[in-house]
DNA sequence: ATCGTATATATGTGTTGTCCTATATCGCCT
DNA sequence: AGGCGATATAGGACAACACATATATACGAT
């Protein structure tokens, strides 16, 4: 499981929360690699806490929960070191999109149209989000040459998802503009005979 | 869950068995749009069966294990339409590659110029094997209207495929050439110092 | 002669991830 | 006055997915 370590990098970074590693950094500027849900927060840190590689200290407070602050330990380090230096790789393709895309031949020209603009949109919109988080990192001053470091990679990242996602839109570009101009064959069944609600 | 529709699709263009499902088409023109386990294909399968909205007929053999040939229902059918229309969205990112590479400010430069080195060549693998797919894919010829559709889809999914790993790789040539210049700052903990195996 | 591969389905088990709900209080907005 | 969002953690239930293993036989290669 990834997460695990991307609780433990950030956790490298200085102690905190479950709290804050989901709210600071898993949505935020960890978004546009991983996304994890708040429940599987706290239970992976319970796990790792298990394990050895983090340990937590409760620090009281009134009106509110006690916070759990965990801490990442030596052995923790060292394993996210090991992870580190291992190859990894892109996770396996599912993607519903392309799917849903490649199964549309029982779609009008229309239809498929629609599909394409729509999908269009969503990814316009997420391309432009994370040009803005690129610009507002890159105007960013760092106040440490470790920082400095970081900002250098997350920049990296962000670069890449930019990349992909425009890609992706020029790409759905050059398909809205070939269904516009007709695709080959008709449709076996047309969904306007289908759904008349 | 989408392989649900992806079986769907596939037996929407014929009846078929698990074993077809899973070695002539997710291993093959689906790979680069979904993967599935075998187990899960069977289990899928099963679950659709009690769902009605795909029948199943055991056509016994010699040999070898019974053949058991799932056919689509008519309810399958609009089940599959209204999939269809419905919009759908990429996935929730989860790249471990990514990650790697945000969290690698504790690697010296020469540790992440090797992950990005690897991980270029996997992907200008993947790329490859993309492009070999759809030049294949765009000489074969296609014996129905319809088969051409079904066809011209595929296509616009593949390049889809192949626009993003082209992109992916672009940008680790990037990355490369940035970290051959120089990273800033200092790793806080080489690795070298670390695994010393 | 045996080893691997293709054909074909099935189960067991564990992990990862999602969704919903619960709890408790403070402060802000309307 | 009352509702909503932020702060903070936690558990139950379930869906999706991965990995291993089992069974049984034909066929070609070494």
């Amino acid at each position: 499981m990834s997460l695990a370590h991307a609780i433990l990098g950030f956790l490298g970074r200085g102690p905190m929360t479950g709290y804050d590693l989901k709210t600071r950094w898993l949505d935020g500027p960890a978004s546009h690699f991983w996304t994890a849900d708040q429940a599987q927060v706290y239970r992976t840190l319970d796990r790792l806490e298990r394990e050895g590689v983090v340990v937590s200290e409760i620090v009281e407070q009134r009106g509110r929960p006690d916070r759990i602050v965990y801490s990442i330990t030596p052995s923790g380090r060292e394993s996210m070191l090991d992870w580190l230096v291992e190859p990894h790789h892109p996770p396996p393709v599912r993607d519903p999109f392309l799917m849903q895309l490649f199964f549309s031949s029982d779609l009008s020209d229309e239809d498929v149209l629609e599909i394409l603009v729509s999908a269009r949109s969503t990814l316009q919109e997420r391309l432009d989000a994370l040009r803005d988080r690129k610009t507002e990192e890159d105007s960013r001053i760092q106040p440490s040459p470790e920082r400095e470091r970081d900002a250098a990679l997350s920049g990296m990242t962000l670069d890449a998802s930019i990349a992909t996602a425009r890609a992706n839109v020029d790409w759905l570009d050059d398909c809205i503009e070939r269904v516009q101009r007709g695709l080959p064959g008709r449709p076996r069944r047309s969904v306007h005979q289908h759904s008349k609600r």
